[in-house]
RNA sequence: UGGGGUAUCGCCAAGCGGUAAGGCAACGGAUUCUGAUUCCGUCACUCGCAGGUUCGAAUCCUGCUACCCUAGCCA
């Protein structure tokens, strides 16, 4: 796998504070709570990611929810690695997941294991087993499939359902010490087999496996289950609201049966809220996954992924995400929110405290026919418009210039008010050019622009002898710099169905030419590309000779043609 | 419905019996040395549908309809 050994885990900062949450239902419920004095004062939270992946922008929302409602209530949240399942874990995650939340602006009160609860949840079963609510069965996993009944008929009971307590005591300590291959016995809680709710028709609470756990090494061949193993996590944490997506809301009568049958006080409420979806994003981990092991993407922080990683590698800043998090609400409904709004957060964010640079995309010259042959200007350019505290700069000027080849048109549409045959427009920050003649090749595509500036019009003279209605940007041919600009866009390409299907966004590379400023851009350094957007000198691509820059969003454009 | 859940503007989302917040998008118009930004304005007599209760309902009741979740020894 095509995994970044280099990433800096640790070194990732905060970039800014995080903001105060607003209401949404889940605060009505624990304000509703806090009234009663369920939980006396206490709101305690958490965040249990399964370490089998990158967090995503998916779980930036929870993320952001539990830490956000316990920093609203005065209260704690946990980051908790819910590794109960040793099969699918790895430890190559911990660093991502911990750098990851860290960049978005949130630290845990306490950092915790599941796995080490597993004693306290090997006594949990046993006291289940003591109270004759928990037994230890011998059938297969397709007999319990068998015998778990279907949506719409009841299940039967399993034969091993009444064996004594002191069997399954024997029986489940067997199982422990290792007596018994994977799959040959299981622990299940004595519920109801006939429940309309499948997940109370005597659910495995305990499996084996052999396989060390990157946690408790091999000290167990027997794991939990996640149905039993949560509810004890939480309630061992103190954690008053547990916070999980709809999928469990069917988990929840199990949740609290477990504690329950455990005589846990004050046990945990788990409250479900929708997950988020967004157009054109692929949000599975397994997909995710797919696509960095398939080679389709670099690696987990791969610019174009949705990744926590890849999104921080594009330039998003974490204030725009918890921005985003916090517009896209809390709620119950399944939704699908556009991609339109995390960008508007973005640029909302970035537009304040970024610097404007000239770059041009698409080349075409400009030769200034009755500018001095020799001659270079150094132009005053500001780097922000919004904030002169962000001072300004010098743009060299001389005769030939590259600007965007759709900043000229032979023959201009209407309303078209930039570059065409006959009509001035303002070079930004610099003079007003006229286009005298258009230069073709032998095919008749345009390569050269003849032009004429005026003297008088210089920026910042305080000409007004009369008005321009377009202003374009420009880089002097003699001092450009190249650099490599990558864009990305949404693509949609059919599953092996032919359905559509969400996917990554496509990738176009470009080489461009930038103002000589350019060559002090750093790693991780943003900027907006006059009439591009924002840009972001990637940090493992770039070099000293030659800078990489990613498209981290564009500008929004009322113009149409 | 086997059971569970959700339905309020194109997309999110407040609202919890007193007569439809807000954001994104869109559309006008003003400013503008980036057709950006900023600015000002427009944008649900109506809350999935049909009945009912009430002086009064998106909010309560009844009956429909649509969509989502659920039959892992995954989480």
């Amino acid at each position: 796998m095509a995994e970044p050994k280099d990433m800096k885990t640790n070194g990732v900062a905060a970039e800014s504070e995080a903001p105060a949450a607003a209401n949404n239902f889940i605060h009505n419920m624990i304000d509703r709570d806090l009234e009663q004095q369920v939980y006396g004062t206490r709101v305690h939270t958490r965040f249990p990611p399964e370490p089998n992946g990158y967090l995503h922008i998916g779980h930036a929302k929870s993320i952001c929810l539990n830490f956000t409602t316990a920093q609203k209530y005065g209260g704690k949240c946990n980051l908790r690695y819910d590794d109960t399942n040793p099969v699918k874990e790895d430890v190559e995650y911990v660093d991502s997941i911990e750098a990851d939340i860290r960049w978005l602006g949130f630290e845990w009160d306490n950092l915790l294991h599941a796995s080490s609860y597993f004693d306290k949840m090997y006594e949990c079963a046993v006291e289940l087993i003591k109270k004759g609510k928990a037994y230890v069965c011998d059938l297969s996993a397709e007999q319990i499939k068998e015998y778990r009944g279907t949506l719409k008929e009841p299940g039967k009971e399993s034969p091993w359902r009444n064996r004594s307590i002191e069997e399954n005591l024997a029986l489940f300590e067997d199982m422990k010490a290792g007596k018994y291959g994977d799959g040959e016995k299981v622990l299940r809680a004595k519920i109801d087999m006939a429940s309309p709710n499948i997940n109370m028709r005597d659910p495995v609470i305990y499996r084996i496996a052999h396989i060390a756990h990157h946690n408790t090494g091999d000290k167990w061949c027997i794991y939990p289950m996640y149905d039993f193993a949560h509810p004890i996590e939480d309630a061992i944490e103190g954690i008053t609201h547990s916070l999980c997506t709809l999928e469990f809301e069917d988990h929840r009568p199990l949740y609290d049966w477990v504690l329950a049958e455990l005589a846990w006080p004050n046990p945990p409420r788990q409250i479900e809220f929708a997950k988020l979806n967004i157009t054109n994003t692929i949000m599975g981990k397994r997909y995710l996954k797919a696509l960095v092991e398939n080679g389709e993407m670099e690696s987990w922080d791969d610019p174009r992924m949705p990744t926590i990683a890849g999104m921080r590698r594009r330039g998003y800043t974490p204030a725009a995400i918890r921005d985003f998090c916090e517009r896209v609400g809390v709620a119950k409904s399944n939704s699908l929110v556009d991609i339109g709004l995390l960008e508007h957060c973005v640029r909302e964010d970035l537009k304040a405290q970024v610097e404007s640079r000239n770059v041009v995309l698409d080349p075409l010259k400009v030769v200034i026919t009755n500018y001095p042959e020799e001659q270079t200007e150094l132009m005053d350019m500001e780097n922000n418009r919004e904030n002169e505290a962000m001072g300004g700069r010098k743009v060299p000027f001389s005769k030939e210039l590259w600007i965007e080849r759709d900043d000229f048109m032979e023959v201009p549409v209407k309303k078209y008010f930039r570059l065409f045959p006959g009509n001035e427009v303002r070079f930004k920050g610099a003079y007003f050019l006229t286009c005298n003649e258009v230069i073709k090749d032998a095919d008749g595509n345009v390569v050269e622009l003849r032009c004429t500036y005026d003297p008088e019009t210089r920026s910042g003279s305080g000409f007004e002898g009369r008005k321009v209605k377009g202003t374009i940007h420009w880089v002097d041919a003699k001092t450009a710099e190249k650099i490599t600009v990558r864009q990305y866009g949404y693509l949609a390409i059919p599953d092996e169905n032919g359905d559509n299907v969400l996917n990554p966004q496509s990738l176009v590379v470009k080489e461009a030419y930038a103002e000589p400023s350019m060559k002090e851009a750093k790693p991780g350094d943003r900027y907006q590309f006059f009439r591009h957007g924002y840009y972001i000198a990637d940090e493992k691509l770039s070099t000293e000779e030659h800078k990489v820059f990613n498209q981290i969003v564009g500008l929004k454009s009322s113009w149409k043609k």
